[in-house]
DNA sequence: ATTATTTACATAGCACGCTATTTAATTGGA
DNA sequence: TCCAATTAAATAGCGTGCTATGTAAATAAT
């Protein structure tokens, strides 16, 4: 039946997702930032100088994914890479002031395009969807 | 915080649409499909001789991304264009056999993944998750 | 009828996800 | 100690999404 790709979860999932991160995209372009740059500020905001395994674990890519994601990040300016002290095959990853800057207004994008995504949905309704969402994360990740 | 982005309703939607792709992927792949072609499979399947700007709508893509997806079925032998007879600028989207023989192992492979994404959950979870999902989806789609 | 606009599709170029492979450094075991 | 296994990261190649452009055919407007 037609109803078969709209109605099922997979398809919800990917249509959602993907609005979710046009519409990031849209608001944080004015910063000169990519929804997967976002991501990764995220984690340095929280924490700077880490590893790229670190941030590969934090977001749940796959390596290549974050090793091309931070390239295009020091190609921007983002992030710079020093080299470790303990290990020598590794490059911590640090936050340029330009990215350090730029911390307020992304979040606050983000927020937005969140509180878009949510409107109309009361407490309890968020917290049921994120719940649910879990769930089937977990679903999938464990098989 | 840490759990600003593992608690946004943004980054948990990327994060299960990708799983919900690759546990697809996964399964079709034996068969010599990739998600967005089940996904047009899907439609054509359900009625067959269409054109490229129908199936754009049905999906909600971009109608580039959708030439990109059928010039790779019509290299993998899944469709044929044939031209149009009213509208000499369309090309209408044709069924191989092979295509067509597909159709109830990708659609038991795409059954299995969704069942897998929502074990556990009874019919009342099921039906609020996919409502909260068309509700966000819909946030998204005004604005 | 001629011109302008719209429509259908293709193409170029990019972001970001994946798998598979390679290189270099580190760690562990014989 | 030396060799094997593991680990950190880079790279190649591909699928799928996007925007922006170009081209040809169809439609609308003058």
């Amino acid at each position: 039946m037609d109803q078969f790709q709209h109605n099922s979860a997979g398809y919800l999932a990917n249509h959602m997702a993907r609005l979710f991160a046009a519409g990031l995209a849209r608001r944080i372009q004015p910063l000169g930032l990519a929804p997967a740059q976002f991501m990764v500020l995220l984690e340095l905001w929280h924490s700077d100088g880490r590893t790229q395994a670190d941030l590969t674990a934090a977001l749940d890519v796959e390596q290549a994914t974050m090793a091309n994601t931070l390239k295009r990040m020091e190609r921007d300016g983002l992030i710079r890479r020093l080299p470790s002290e303990e290990d020598r095959r590794a490059r911590l990853i640090h936050l340029t002031d330009r990215a350090r800057a730029l911390e307020a207004e992304a979040k606050a994008a983000a927020g937005a395009q969140n509180a878009q995504a949510l409107a109309g949905l009361d407490e309890a309704e968020r917290a049921t969807f994120t719940a649910l969402m879990r769930r089937v994360i977990g679903n999938m990740q464990r098989g």
